[in-house]
DNA sequence: AGACGCTTGTGACGCACGTCACACAGCTTG
DNA sequence: CAAGCTGTGTGACGTGCGTCACAAGCGTCT
């Protein structure tokens, strides 16, 4: 079956190849029969908006394929980016629990196939399941954590310098190439997405890459960009 | 019976007083009992050190009473404050959870008594009870709640005056005063601990001040702060 | 082709704030 | 009462980076 964006839709959760290696969705089968029965499977276009922060939950959404974008916005338009969801993160998860609004504005950045379900439900799910209960848990603690990670680097750093060269090395790690030599990773982001991410301006970003490329830090061809000197990039990252 | 730091310790969370109110401590009887079996009664001086960041997660700290100062440090000796934990709250829950290290550093501000739970015996305790195991979903929501919060007024505020007022804002807010027409608050911290709560310089903490009491929008004595001008602080704090 | 939109690149300017340096005030302590 | 400590108040100075303004690269649409 194909949706309304040319993705193929995932019908269930029981037969989901991409299960296995997901936190929330690897339950036995009884819960995930549960979960089966409560779940609306949804696609969305890239540039859709989940939902909006302060908005009361309606429920969660399940990510299994594409990637989210979650942001927190000021009255007065400056807008920063939290973090990139990937496959298998809950969105908004906190508020469902809580009943208190979402408090991020999640909007796809591709096209995304999601798994929704009602806060009323969700809530009647957990509590008839405690290894639900405590994978939510789980999945809780793992965004605080990050939560936590986004506070160290906004209050303890005192450069932009100092958090962008973070940020690539975050990326690096994540993508798997942190180990190589010369680690090499995709720009996903326009500057200007990458000086919210930081809490910059877009001039900045563009100045500290022409910077890092004329020191030879970094290269970059077409949207992929090369970490030539891993050492500097880590000198930079933890100091100055 | 009193306790080394002159306290008087509640022996026993079934005839706890304090429990009504607390997020946490509200169980069932019997969810309650198998808490008791695993909880040590403690109590702690001003100044103690719960845990530190990045110490591998030995179990939970429930903070019955007094208050906790909870921080996140740098290698390069800069600090910031993320939180003040009051009694109910339960500490190093999401490290516990996830059994990462703990993501802060939580030290008493003054004499506090604490319930510790070991990690496997929380971890199984959970296990066991749905109940509980949704209680402390519903503590990390809280906590990633004001991660956001905490994330929000750093990254989108660009003056320390912002953020300066946005603290006593809330402050107010907290301690139900925020109703009156001009809101008192005991300023329990120095300058310096306040300016490593928004992320700025003591000295800066102490201009603020001056300026504001100069365009009478606050007013101090002693260690009270007196807020004359409401409506002026919500307008540096939501714009300038 | 040109027109339009989005992104990147770069110079000039100014200011908010971090840093250093020192004075003063209140407190505990011997 | 001097000595010492911790917290507050204030001036001088330098600078990182936000902001404005504009040019240039590149893809898409008509």
């Amino acid at each position: 079956m194909l949706s309304p964006y040319g993705m193929e839709i995932v019908e269930s959760c029981l037969t989901c190849k991409l299960r296995a290696d997901r936190i929330f969705c690897d339950l036995p089968a009884t819960a995930l029969h549960a979960f089966e029965s409560i779940k609306y499977a949804t696609a969305y276009p890239q540039g859709a908006v989940l939902f909006v922060e302060g908005q009361l939950p309606r429920g969660i959404f399940v990510l299994c394929k594409g990637s989210v974008k979650l942001s927190i916005n000021s009255p007065n338009g400056r807008t920063m980016i939290v973090k990139l969801a990937e496959p298998g993160e809950i969105l908004g998860l906190s508020a469902t629990i809580s009943g208190k609004p979402y408090e991020v504005t999640a909007e796809t950045i591709d096209p995304c196939q999601v798994n929704f379900v009602k806060r009323d439900d969700f809530l009647r799910f957990l509590k008839d399941d405690v290894e639900a209960c405590f994978k939510v848990a789980e999945q809780l603690s793992d965004k605080y954590h990050t939560a936590c990670q986004e506070v160290r680097s906004l209050g303890l750093s005192h450069s932009a310098a100092e958090k962008l060269a973070n940020l690539l090395l975050e990326w690096s790690c994540k993508n798997g190439e942190s180990a190589k030599a010369e680690p090499r990773l995709k720009l996903r982001l326009t500057h200007e997405e990458i000086a919210q991410m930081i809490g910059t301006s877009r001039e900045t970003v563009t100045r500290l890459f022409a910077e890092m490329k004329r020191r030879q830090i970094v290269q970059s061809k077409g949207s992929t960009l090369l970490i030539r000197n891993t050492a500097a990039l880590r000198e930079i990252a933890n100091h100055n």
